[in-house]
DNA sequence: GCAAAAGTGTTAACTTTACACCCATGT
DNA sequence: ACATGGGTGTAAAGTTAACACTTTTGC
């Protein structure tokens, strides 16, 4: 165990947990760590926040720091502050987490705080540093549970998507078999899609079309009292 | 506005907010400050975590510390950052919350810290100290969200009551007006209610029957699937 | 006997579920 | 022509919503 470092005394960090979905797997954005503790283990982008920064500004600069990512939606998840989760001291951190739609060329440390960032099949997790095992538990509890409530699936997709991709991304997370033809008509039903009159290519099967989420509409239909459940 | 006090550099605190419900009201738990900042301002009763101190643990102390309340099960809510939040330096504080009975000979805090400790309706809730007002407001929208989807106002009623006190306090917090035969034949359905035999005694009419939550019947009818819903 | 809240059932509208086959495309 | 996933409708079961009168009790 390395000994406790004074300049840790009450000092508070970020750690993002940032979902994507890919080749119809849920992943994780990880970084292995280039700094002490936990040298060269995998962790979830985090860092200390500034002295002079609010909470959600230091999420986004640590998150753009650490893997070059812009943008990303990021809504506070919980806070962990268990005495003995930072072997250099007592830091407790508050984890954000974000949905976003994965991109090959993003990822770019910009601080050799982080080798590199790469994303993680959720099932696939290994042994992370600190207590964000645990964060990432927390972090997936809450995507099941506004994945059924909230249109997030859409934040998760590409622009264009079709209704399959929709119903594989649901069945994937949730662990759960969908009926497709009661899935088509209830998400058809809600009114926010917009078929696009674009189909799939390169497919060797029948193309499916595409479609994209539009977002005001969702949002006018809720401000008249809609609610969105799968 | 007072200087800044270097002994509160990079220093966390927990806030708690605490719901009852009485004479059809919902209230919050308030203390008077008896020291700065805002000193003689209503505010959560709050305070620094200690260094060796779990967050959880530190949330339950102070709220005994500060008004003499034990075993209320605290849940995290939401932590707060700005950097001008506190006027003496930086403080991000942990905003803890409860739902709890309210008991009349509960309140008595244990150190000067706060001046006394005292139920308040929400409807008439005053200027508080800090971002307070801010937390509370979080705090509500958290309160309303869960009414529907989990069985949380048994917890704000006395052990036993009636299907009338029930209903009464769902229109309170949610401002609806709701059914009474739909509502009955609902909870009543839900089959985790237990007639006690009892009466209401002392009322100027038809005396109600009286009802306590099953809490274990609950939690074995979740484990085979049920889901409370509103 | 009257005021005040407790208690009780039925029907129509709507929502959810279960279920099986033909279609379009690439190889 | 076959393999692959895309796309479609209907009926039964279950749930929710609307609605009005009688009962009990204290004063």
């Amino acid at each position: 165990m390395l000994s406790k470092d004074p300049n840790y005394h009450n000092t508070f960090s970020i750690d993002n947990v940032i979902f994507g979905f890919d080749e119809g797997d849920l992943k994780i954005l990880l970084i292995e760590r280039a700094e002490e503790a936990f040298i060269g283990q995998m962790a979830l982008p985090g860092n200390l926040v500034l002295e002079d920064e609010d909470l959600d500004h230091g999420a986004a600069r640590i998150l753009f720091e650490l893997t070059g990512l812009q943008n990303a939606h990021l809504e506070q998840l919980y806070t962990f502050g268990d005495v003995n989760r930072h072997p250099l001291g007592r830091v407790i951190t508050v984890a954000y987490y974000s949905l976003i739609r994965i991109k090959s060329d993003d990822l770019k440390p910009r601080i050799s705080f982080a080798k590199r960032a790469s994303w993680v099949s959720v099932s696939k997790i290994p042994k992370l540093a600190f207590d964000h095992n645990r964060i990432l538990e927390i972090a997936l509890e809450r995507l099941r549970g506004q994945l059924r409530y909230r249109p997030v699936g859409f934040e998760l997709l590409p622009e264009k998507f079709t209704l399959s991709q929709l119903q594989g991304l649901y069945e994937s997370i949730l662990q759960i078999a969908i009926d497709t033809r009661n899935f088509r008509k209830k998400i058809i039903g809600f009114d926010f899609l917009v078929e696009l009159g674009e189909k799939q290519k390169e497919v060797s099967h029948r193309a499916a079309k595409l479609y994209r989420f539009d977002k005001k509409r969702y949002q006018s239909l809720v401000k008249l009292g809609f609610n969105f459940e799968l």
